[in-house]
DNA sequence: GGTAGATAATTGGTCGACCGATCAATAAAA
DNA sequence: TTTTATTGATCGGTCGACCAATTATCTACC
């Protein structure tokens, strides 16, 4: 009655991982059902089995892209230990380590920015994202600043500088990677986010 | 022997305008030859009369939207007068004001960065671009540095935090304005950086 | 426990639409 | 009359979507 059960979220995840990998190598506006289906190793039909349309491989896409990136986030500051800024340099510094070596995620994601400006779809994925994050680094600046490390500061503003800076320098890293390394880009955002959260010692 | 003179860069400007517009409505997968040609109320065949392929009008409208922006970058840095703080404080709210209410070069400049990935041409142009503005940024941080309101630092470096914390801080602003607002984020980006600028009174 | 029937899974070809590019023909200015 | 500027039709190619036909797998019955 229901034959080869379960092989269905097996296929879309192999189309899914088959789109992000046309993503990175030829980039949004050349993407095609073809090539996906070629690279996936299945006929172009099944991509319409699987999803209503091209569109909609773009979303499981993009949320796949945001699902690996927040996990890969979380841990890395986790991997930080207990002292929240041995946190957020072990964030800062795995953000743009991602960005810089494993480009497939930071150019796929990049490529999707300039789609959201018109697909509200989405930008919802995106905002989430934006949130979690926002949030998770919120919970770290909060700590310390109850651990009397940082100063009084709105975490989430503080959140939102982190990333808005680590995403910034990332894109410097990418698009001109003449211009500084990672390391150099490494050091310079830490100094940057904890001269940000230092108490003031007037 | 040379009929309608200087006719060339008026039409070359007129289509690269119209392909501006048509990117900021339709986004860059949308954009078509025939809506360009519709924007800028000519036919189809003479696009390719003034511009090799549609890849030439793209570098063109690149180039455009370029000049264009950091040419307001620099008025408006230079609007804040003499102290290095106000100009820091007056060249971060104007970007910020920028991609909030002037959502066309802001768009079209996002739409580009997918794209760069995998075009070298693109990415040299914002290359230079960014290679400017951190220049201009630096000087005025250098200038800080001389006068004794910030403390010393490498002012490419500190170039390099400001845009990128703006141009991060940006893309959160647009797509997730729910966030905050574009007045909160001018006044926690100013306190990043001049905090991060300060000179520590220890 | 083997077979028949039902249904999910998959294929490859086909369709109309539209894309960018080309070009012969024409208009207009010098 | 010469040269530039401009048009609109047209070309081959490719795209996303659709579909009839085939295969593979599971269930139910004998």
């Amino acid at each position: 009655m229901s034959p080869k059960i379960g092989v269905a979220p097996v296929r879309r995840e192999q189309i899914v991982r088959a789109t992000i990998r046309c993503l990175a190598r030829d980039g949004y506006s050349g993407l095609t059902m073809k090539k996906v289906a070629r690279e996936a190793r299945v006929s172009q039909g099944i991509l319409h089995y699987y999803f209503t349309d091209k569109r909609a491989i773009l979303v499981a896409a993009l949320d796949a892209v945001t699902a690996d990136l927040d996990r890969r986030v979380a841990a890395a500051q986790a991997r930080g230990g207990r002292d929240p800024r041995r946190r957020l340099r072990a964030l800062i510094g795995a953000c743009l380590a991602l960005a810089a070596a494993e480009r497939e995620f930071w150019i796929v994601f990049v490529e999707f920015w300039g789609e959201m400006m018109h697909d509200r779809r989405l930008r919802a994925i995106n905002a989430a994202l934006y949130d979690r994050t926002r949030r998770l680094i919120g919970a770290v600046v909060a700590r310390g600043i109850r651990d009397g490390r940082f100063r009084r500061v709105d975490a989430l503003q503080a959140a939102a500088v982190v990333l808005g800076l680590v995403d910034g320098v990332s894109l410097q890293l990418t698009f001109d990677p003449g211009a500084f390394g990672v390391a150099e880009a490494t050091r310079f955002c830490e100094d940057a986010v904890l001269r940000y959260l230092a108490k003031e010692a007037r």
